[in-house]
DNA sequence: TTTAGTCAACGAATAAATTAGTAGATCTCT
DNA sequence: AGAGATCTACTAATTTATTCGTTGACTAAA
């Protein structure tokens, strides 16, 4: 398993736009990239970034018919573990608890959330001192 | 107030730097920077990412003596609340039970962390539904 | 079977970020 | 005052990321 390098800016939208939906195609990308996007991204650069991301590995390439489809290499919650890692490492000396700090610190949630962190957190506790 | 950029990499680094001690010299941040790198970065390197950051707006220039000294623009957490609100739009659409889950899925907290971080929610849900 | 459309590969232009050399000013020590 | 050290400004090289035009292959339709 090697670990697989940090997607860029760019590279990230498209991991969401697969996350969505997935095999997916190219013309499919770009156009959920393009519906929140001004100016729109030409076709080619979609590719170009597909084909980068196959040789990072980010991405596996279905080329059995002529239109290739992609998918993830990754399911979602690997890339955002690696992800929210690198920040709390960056940002945060790797303390969770002020990680979680600063993000409550400006949200309001739901009961329901509020409450489901706290399992979490009472899961994570048992036994702990 | 204008809103200032995201810092890079690098300028993180510098901010991070001066977080623990500021006001700091051009000189001083590379020492503390170096002390974690290999290969070190040359004094001029880091002059630059002080001029390209005052430029920018992230840190303030006092160049009352000959040899300057900087201090970060804003305190340490409007950065924080800046970049953890950067990735939560770009990784967890926003949802910040989903990106708490993920930062605590795999860490081990104390007690008091999990106390501390369940306190914060009962204040911010007290009469909510 | 020409024509119009779609596709992937390739190459390359542009932009953003990182890195550091050089020069000229100023300071310190003798 | 002169030598050596240190500092900022300026310039530019390098690397990484983003962007898209062109080309040649394949496909479907006229």
């Amino acid at each position: 398993m090697p670990d697989l390098p940090k997607p860029t800016e760019s590279e990230l939208a498209i991991l969401r736009a697969l996350w969505r939906k997935h095999p997916a195609t190219v013309r499919e990308v770009m156009e959920t990239l393009n519906e929140e996007r001004d100016p729109p991204l030409a076709y080619t650069t979609v590719l170009k970034f597909f084909q980068i991301m196959t040789d990072k590995g980010l991405v596996i390439r279905d080329d059995a018919d002529r239109t290739h489809s992609y998918s993830p290499a990754v399911p979602p919650d690997t890339t955002k573990k690696q992800m929210v890692g690198d920040l709390l490492d960056r940002l945060f000396q790797g303390s969770v608890s002020e990680l979680v700090l600063q993000a409550l610190g400006n949200s309001k949630l739901s009961k329901a959330e509020a409450a489901e962190i706290k399992k979490l957190l009472d899961q994570q506790t048992r036994g702990k001192s």
